[in-house]
DNA sequence: ACTCTCCTAACTAACGATCGTTAGTTAAAT
DNA sequence: ATTTAACTAACGATCGTTAGTTAGGAGAGT
């Protein structure tokens, strides 16, 4: 039995019940080990937590920063719709996302420094390497996006979303929502022009 | 010591902590009371749970459904962005909204029949209100809502998407998240002319 | 008005179960 | 021979829960 393997399993557990929900003994059970056994690769509970919450944080983030690097070619509006869909696909493939909004918005009080410490990053990069990509407006379609930042808020809105409903509904329903939300989104980024009333 | 009291206090450690990481030892705390005092009260920690959770989502639905009611001469643009700086400004008062939030997307497994009994008719209720609403048009723009029930379920994402930035960075940020995205969503759902491309 | 009774809501003490954790041991692999 | 990773046994703490007790207030009967 690899650390691998109960990081794995831990993450399942973490996704599904929780930091102080998971058990060591349900963990270790899913693995065929005992439960001491899991002090030979990690010194504490916590320890196996922020390993786990390290390891998916930085795959989080790689898969984001991977996914825009492998489509600049494509047009912004692809690219956007396409991260959304790319997104919701991952979901299904583990309990990463889930594990990942759990812990992003109801951290275990314990360990509250440590978690926000590793969302805060994270979420400010997000935020600023979309500013950065709606910057560049999208002029294959003769297109402006006019507020660029607020867009990202705008985008970055409607994948916490999406992400929830995958949490609470599964991919089919998180699909409807992205197929409804989507061109709202769109549409309301590229022609805006909004005097809001008071 | 009223059973009101222990509730409010249940409510705010099940908020902050969830089902598994509240104790009953530290709500007794907070209510000046002994841990087995609260059996006089409630046969059990799920029956004091099922109890909060209860009332929670009927206040939260009353809160919803008069939200619209005391506001029919509205127009429609107001009403939708009201309702989302009504549900920011009612979110500081409590814990409910969090404990909303967290109970519909992250209940806890032994008790996850019993919460969503609870959550499901309150979403499609939600949804089937806001199609109708949106259905109703906003004749005094001159403009119509093209597809009433996807705007509707755009709308829902928006609600969760600046519900999560409430819970995740309180009411500053969210008001941040409400500014950018409002605009959007509404130039969207005015405007929509939409043929996504395959 | 006074006592007796009953009920409520608190208490203390303790239960068994489970929690995370440590110590000490063993068998296999390097 | 040394290290690794599993094991058993057991620790103290805390979990939700129950039993048994006690003080105080409400209502009824004399």
């Amino acid at each position: 039995m690899s650390a691998a393997n109960i990081k794995q399993s831990a993450l399942a557990h973490f996704a599904k019940n929780g930091y102080e929900g998971a058990s060591l003994k349900h963990i270790a059970d899913d693995c065929g080990i005992k439960k001491p056994s899991i002090y030979a690769h990690f010194s504490s509970k916590q320890d196996l937590f922020l390993q786990v919450l390290q390891d998916v944080f930085q795959r989080q983030e790689e898969l984001m920063v991977a996914y825009f690097l492998n489509h600049t070619d494509w047009p912004l509006e692809q690219q956007l719709h396409g991260f959304l869909e790319n997104r919701l696909q991952a979901y299904q493939l583990d309990d990463e996302v889930q594990f990942f909004m759990r812990m992003a918005f109801f951290p275990p009080s314990t360990l509250y420094d440590e978690v926000m410490a590793m969302v805060y990053p994270l979420l400010d990069q997000q935020e600023q390497n979309l500013s950065r990509l709606l910057a560049s407006g999208c002029p294959e379609h003769g297109r402006i996006i006019r507020h660029p930042r607020d867009a990202a808020i705008a985008f970055m809105t409607l994948v916490d979303g999406i992400h929830l409903e995958t949490v609470f509904g599964g991919e089919e329903r998180a699909l409807r929502r992205l197929a409804a939300a989507w061109p709202v989104y769109w549409l309301g980024v590229t022609k805006q022009k909004y005097n809001h009333k008071s």
